[in-house]
DNA sequence: CAGTATCCATTACGATACTG
DNA sequence: CAGTATCGTAATGGATACTG
């Protein structure tokens, strides 16, 4: 409870925000996991991988990962080009916390359980939207 | 690889994004952060130490972990009323998850160093908005 | 192939005021 | 105290079309 200690707003009382902003932002995780999982892509394996995202939101997250030392991209300047993103080490070293929340999954039986208990306890609360 | 099978929308090609949905959707980890490392607080409570969260997004959120059964809610019909919201068994699973998250922020230097080498290299792209 | 460029729809969020 | 009710806005994501 040391070893981790980083400068945090401390109106957000919470040191673990920055984390989750970087790495479960929207659609990193898919794009995170399946690079870890099945190696190097190129643009359009990642889009027939993770068929409902466009290529513009495809885009922005790679920028983003490639940003923040997630994502290696590489530029193979052929006709037709042909670029390839692969997991970085400091990726890679995020493996440990996808296999604790891939563990944790084990758990969301007793999640649905609970939302349908609390459905019926109290009709028409707390409803997403 | 094999105890954590869930069912999961093939087309999204990662097992733990349901899991990311329920704990890292916006607000519930601070919230989950705090009910975890300090206990039971009332509505103002929570207010006070998550300074930045409005009453109506906060009530949204608290209801949503209630009905995933991470978040307990007691109500004391006193004058004046007193509610109290802790952490559940369910919600307290999650600590080791929590930990390895807290781990993983000693990397946040090499992020940032990550993102200046980029932005030196790549001027203009990719930065956040 | 590997993206960009636009435009639009949704929604999440914030601000503010009010109530049992 | 513990919320709810409204309203407005800013940001995100989707659909679609286009380019080096």
């Amino acid at each position: 409870m040391d070893a981790a200690r980083v400068e945090v707003a401390p109106e957000q009382a919470c040191p673990i925000a920055p984390v989750v902003d970087i790495v479960f932002s929207r659609w990193t995780t898919p794009i995170l996991w399946v690079l870890n999982e099945y190696g190097r892509h190129r643009f359009v394996e990642l889009q027939r991988r993770i068929v409902t995202i466009t290529p513009k939101v495809l885009t922005e997250r790679l920028r983003q990962l490639e940003r923040d030392g997630l994502v290696v991209r590489t530029y193979h300047p052929e006709v037709p080009p042909r670029v390839e993103y692969e997991i970085s080490a400091l990726g890679r070293s995020l493996a440990p916390l996808f296999a604790a929340l891939s563990e944790w999954s084990v758990n969301l039986g007793e999640v649905e359980r609970a939302r349908l208990e609390y459905d019926a306890r109290e009709p028409g609360r707390g409803r997403r939207t």
